[in-house]
RNA sequence: GGAGAGAUGGGUGAGUGGCUGAAACCAACAGUUUGCUAAACUGUCGUACUGGAAACGGUACCGCGGGUUCGAAUCCCGCUCUCUCCGCCA
């Protein structure tokens, strides 16, 4: 969440960047949460001076005590009565203030970064990168939802009868080729210096709020109601919740974590013609990279992270594309996201694959993520970034690389399935 | 699931009503000494809110929430979590 210092110092920016973000109330809202924090500080100033008054009495009282002037103690005890009253009164207060105002910082997004473009809607994303010839594919060339009954790899009925929609079953050189790139793309992670990590995936509700699932998306993610726990909708939740209510020192820094893990999304009332196959699923696999870095160097680390996911791309062989995400686009709580298209061949249509972001403090302060520079305590920034979500470069993969003798299976992926066609 | 024990600062751990935001030790950091390393010595060493330009103050926090009291880490009640043993089990 924002912090409440900037909010106060810096009103006008603060609302310029919620209206870049297409946040409804902006100014409403800003006022709001200025009028409350003001009545707050008046409420706790008050109180202090209330409790300082009585924690005086209480002293004296105790010394008296000691010295034996019972009288006089109790003389004293009758003035502590209103001012117990009055503290009372005060902190109920300034707990009604208090939570009202958290309550509405958590509903208000992050700002966007200055680069951020202007816009509303997807088409108002900006290209900023395209690698790669879009393959020409031949005469009987299908969708990989196809593709995959054809080869026999993927199961939608099977998971559908197991689980239900969006739930498929790998098999044979489907499972064998899921496990390659979980494979590669952890090593290439490694390579660049993360530490693999392996975490829950089912989270509770302090994790989902510290990196801001919730309370903005709650629908989106399955809840196991029984023992209130939440399953993830990806690894940023449980890697970055690793360090809420952590003080790290400067010789801590960067941290960097890569993690595999399956990922769980509700996906309500977003099907449609456009999310067959492996376009949009229920449970499907994805290796996150995270990063929390020093606030100078956030922006260095988020290219550095870009430049890792392209490498990724790179290595298999697929064209895609990134986008920078216009303001309205963008996640809640993101300053700046770069998104990535790959690009499938027989659907002729680009999927996200990645989404690469800086969330600046915003996490951080939910987090109470901090670290120590000259003796103070600053909050740090967090990223992250799917290298690679497996569904859709796996439906590229296969459209792509389709032949009439069969799937040509990239290159770097042979060593890990031991096969090279499907 | 049954029984028991516990929850204090980065760690270990003392503290059963006021002088305790909290002993001591360890770790960490800075300095002194020192061919190097090590050791020794000295100092610093929680977080948040709030007032202040700052210096420096005020308040809160010893798992969480209530209560008793002039005053609670310390007493009472409720909750949560952790650990140990037994049972079950990948």
């Amino acid at each position: 969440m924002l912090q409440l210092a900037y909010i106060r110092d810096n009103k006008q920016a603060t609302i310029e960047g919620l209206k870049r973000k297409y946040f409804k109330t902006a100014e409403e809202t800003v006022n709001e949460v200025l009028e409350i924090d003001r009545k707050r500080r008046d409420t706790q100033a008050e109180l202090d001076a209330t409790l300082a008054k009585s924690n005086l009495l209480a002293k004296e009282i105790g010394g008296l005590m000691k010295e034996g002037k019972k009288a006089e103690a109790e003389a004293i005890k009758g003035q502590t009565a209103d001012l117990k009253a009055l503290s009372k009164d005060l902190e109920e207060s300034l707990k009604t203030f208090e939570s009202s105002l958290h309550d509405l910082l958590l509903t208000i997004p992050n700002l966007p970064h200055e680069s951020v473009p202007e816009g509303r809607t997807p088409e108002e994303n900006i290209n900023i990168f395209e690698q790669g010839e879009f393959p020409v594919l031949h005469e009987a060339a299908k969708p990989h939802w196809e593709l995959i009954k054809q080869y026999d790899i993927i199961d939608f009925d099977l998971g559908n009868k197991i689980s239900g929609a969006g739930f498929p079953v790998y098999k044979g050189k489907g499972a064998k080729i899921q496990r390659a790139l979980i494979n590669f793309f952890l090593n290439e992670a490694e390579a660049a210096g993360y530490k693999e990590v392996q975490v829950p995936i089912l989270v509770n509700a302090a994790s989902g709020y510290g990196t801001g699932q919730l309370p903005d998306k709650e629908g989106q993610m399955y809840h196991a109601t029984a023992d209130d726990l939440y399953l993830i909708p990806t690894a940023e939740v449980p890697i970055t919740n690793i360090y809420r209510d952590v003080i790290l020192s400067e010789n801590d820094l960067p941290v960097k974590h890569a993690g595999y893990t399956p990922c769980f999304r509700r996906e309500a009332g977003s099907w449609g013609a456009h999310v067959r196959g492996l376009n949009r699923l229920h449970q499907f696999d994805k290796i996150e990279i995270v990063q929390i870095r020093k606030p100078e160097e956030s922006y260095q680390a988020l290219e550095e992270m870009v430049e890792h996911v392209k490498g990724l791309l790179t290595k298999l062989g697929l064209p895609f594309r990134i986008l920078r995400l216009c303001g309205g686009d963008m996640g809640f709580t993101s300053a700046l996201t770069f998104d990535f298209e790959v690009y499938s061949a027989a659907q002729e249509r680009w999927l996200e694959c990645s989404s690469v972001s800086n969330f600046e403090a915003y996490q951080a302060n939910r987090l109470k993520l901090r670290y120590k520079v000259d003796g103070k305590t600053q909050l740090l920034h967090t990223l992250n970034g799917s290298a690679l979500a497996l569904p859709r470069i796996l439906a590229a993969i296969l459209e792509n690389n389709q032949t009439p003798e069969g799937i040509k299976v990239p290159s770097v992926l042979v060593p890990f399935c031991g096969f090279d066609t499907i």
